[in-house]
DNA sequence: CATGAATGAGATTTCATTCAT
DNA sequence: TATGAATGAAATCTCATTCAT
């Protein structure tokens, strides 16, 4: 049985404005530290709003996070919905999709954290928001590719398309994610943008070429009987 | 509405026993909620110690995580130098290299988790700890097998060892590092382990053929000189 | 992780609902849970009103209470001017009385409810609001019916009649107002209709033969000398 | 991952004083305001202790408000057992429970208020802390006392003794628990230890004439009939 | 070596209320 | 009349760390 009498300032009063400022605010600071390490008061403080803004438009910090999950990976599909709609020949369309997933992942470091944080808390909110992640339209494009690709007698036959997507994506990956542990490991400057280029380079040429009909070589042929 | 009556265990004195308990549980809770998420209240309930004895063993939180990187990423510097000792032919140490991270990515979720911990706090304790994560030699053992490859005129030459390296660890370490992600997007159940053994058949394949000298197919040409 | 989605409900523009909604709702909550126990938050999402009205129709929380207990108690003054109108005979009085207070709080679980949580604030707002709970008719009613009783030589004189009201009450309700607590301790399920109406059958005899004029047996003159 | 680096200042360490401080200024504050009017800022500052000692001996609120119910809840076993244990003579022996009950709930209107707060709560903290408030062991009692004054003739047969309990608690306890609104209605000022005196003198007249085996007057026959 | 009591700061969340529209 | 945005204060509880024994 209180009695409160609250003081008030300077209302903002612009809903939109207020809920996109802790939103972008939100997101650079749960990228940055993750759930845990960015506080409610931390991020108010970077939106410049009050605290219970947040209790307002998002319910809690969780729903918050979701949020944000919800527009950062909202980019991925539309950039995949953007990318990858016309058909180009396909070594080109491999080498296409490498460059896509490097560049975006390039461009869009919060979604690279994001996506590790989230595989580190074993997918617990996207698990709980399902839709926010949803399965890749790439994968048709890619079986469409591979299926032209041997129509066309120049890629192997029987290729794993899912398995293919990984290594796809893989490689681009961890050029971004785990940079600062490779850089250690194997002694590359990774926030170098020529030296992720040689990368990008190397990968597209790897795997086109992985993708290709072996020669008759008899060391190619040892390689392809071990497995 | 937890029951608090505190029950007086005896001394356990044993230092090494209450160290490792500490580092046990600090190594399973910091790589499952991360350096944040993870409170030495948690840590010194689930090792059973008393709290006062995590600043007596490691200073303060900063010093166990420290040490419990130091123990974790030790298991990769132990890995990489029993394996990779003697030559094989080319392709099949290629195939042993990305055999092994691949199984010891799987084997040690903790070092997974902490790693990429690690990465999304810009290798902040890697910088102040220089010598738990060094150059791994298997980028000598590498290098010697694409030489020797080359010699005997079955791989391509001009290969960038360090980021075939990085192609080789990237592959293995996306499937366990991203299994909750990926599985979602790319519609697999990474869990499984004959799924994961799918992808390993379907990444060795890809990268030795990768490697190999292009056969002279027009097709072939056309992709690398659009690089 | 709540849904804040808003959505925009139409004005209501029917100033007597919205009041009667809030009302009810706070008569509900307040009943329940108490003044502090019941948030303006709590009252407004089951009113489904908006947050603002409470204000502007009580003025404050504490308004929106004493409008309440207005209400509430009003019940109390309407039954008691409704019943025990007409005169009967002197123990069919003190058994109606008894019947219709016990009716009365089974019927009225809120009336029980804030009767208790007023009691509990030591009768803070009835005093600030004189009037909402006015001295009973039904002592005029029951001194009546006394002084009728010794008239007629069935009841003992010098009965106390604020005494013996409060017993009436008493009984009644203490069956409605500390049922769970009398449940564990007592070993009656009080939330049971046959039990409450056995315990009213025990109340109406004891308490009518309680005012009858002892009989000259000499353990009951015993007790009346012992006191 | 922030550090902080506290300042202590004089701690008391002394274990048994902070609990015993915390335990009674808890008391006296859940029952002056309930669970929810008593805030552990509160309580602490009264107890003048530390806020985080709450959470250290009692695990959180709801823990230390059942402690408080088990402290203030066992002095009615603790009386319960020590009282009533001597037989008397049927009469007195209701006269002594009333008076008891009467004495400990003037007493102790910790308890009155706690219990009342309880019963507003549905019995919500009892139901998850069984054995806190046991089956009086008062019931056997007063069952030994009517069987036995059923036997020396002078006590009704068939009363049913825990609705007898009941009554007996009932006039006791609402003369404590319900004073502020009962003053208003019936006029009388219940803080006034006279006023006690007189009710309780009246209670003890009314029940013990009540179990009286009824005179022969046609009135009092009607009156049994009735029912 | 080991214990658990003690601490101040800060975490998330809810409070009653007022503002602009 | 009605809406929902906005607010500062305070709620419960947890944090990493240090103290006396």
């Amino acid at each position: 049985m209180k009695s409160r009498t609250p003081v008030n300032r300077k209302p903002t009063r612009n809903p939109e404005l207020t809920r996109r400022r802790i939103l972008r605010a939100a997101t650079r600071l749960f990228s940055q530290r993750g759930y845990d390490g960015a506080s409610v008061d931390n991020i108010v403080a970077a939106a410049k709003v009050n605290k219970r803004m947040v209790y307002h438009y998002f319910g809690n910090k969780e729903g918050l996070y979701a949020a944000v999950l919800q527009e950062v990976f909202g980019r991925l599909a539309d950039m995949e919905l953007e990318s990858f709609s016309r058909a180009h020949d396909p070594a080109d369309t491999i080498r296409k999709i490498l460059q896509t997933y490097f560049s975006f992942l390039g461009e869009n470091p919060d979604f690279v954290a994001l996506l590790a944080w989230e595989n580190l808390h074993h997918g617990r909110f996207l698990a709980s928001n399902p839709g926010v992640l949803t399965k890749t339209p790439v994968l048709q494009r890619l079986e469409d590719c591979l299926r032209e690709g041997v129509r066309r007698g120049i890629f192997r036959p029987r290729v794993n398309v899912k398995h293919l997507l990984i290594s796809l994506i893989s490689i681009g990956y961890v050029y971004h994610a785990n940079r600062y542990t490779l850089s250690q490991s194997v002694g590359l400057n990774l926030q170098s943008p020529k030296v992720l280029q040689e990368g990008l380079n190397h990968a597209v040429t790897l795997i086109q070429q992985g993708l290709l009909i072996p020669t008759g070589g008899s060391s190619a042929h040892k390689i392809r009987r071990r497995q």
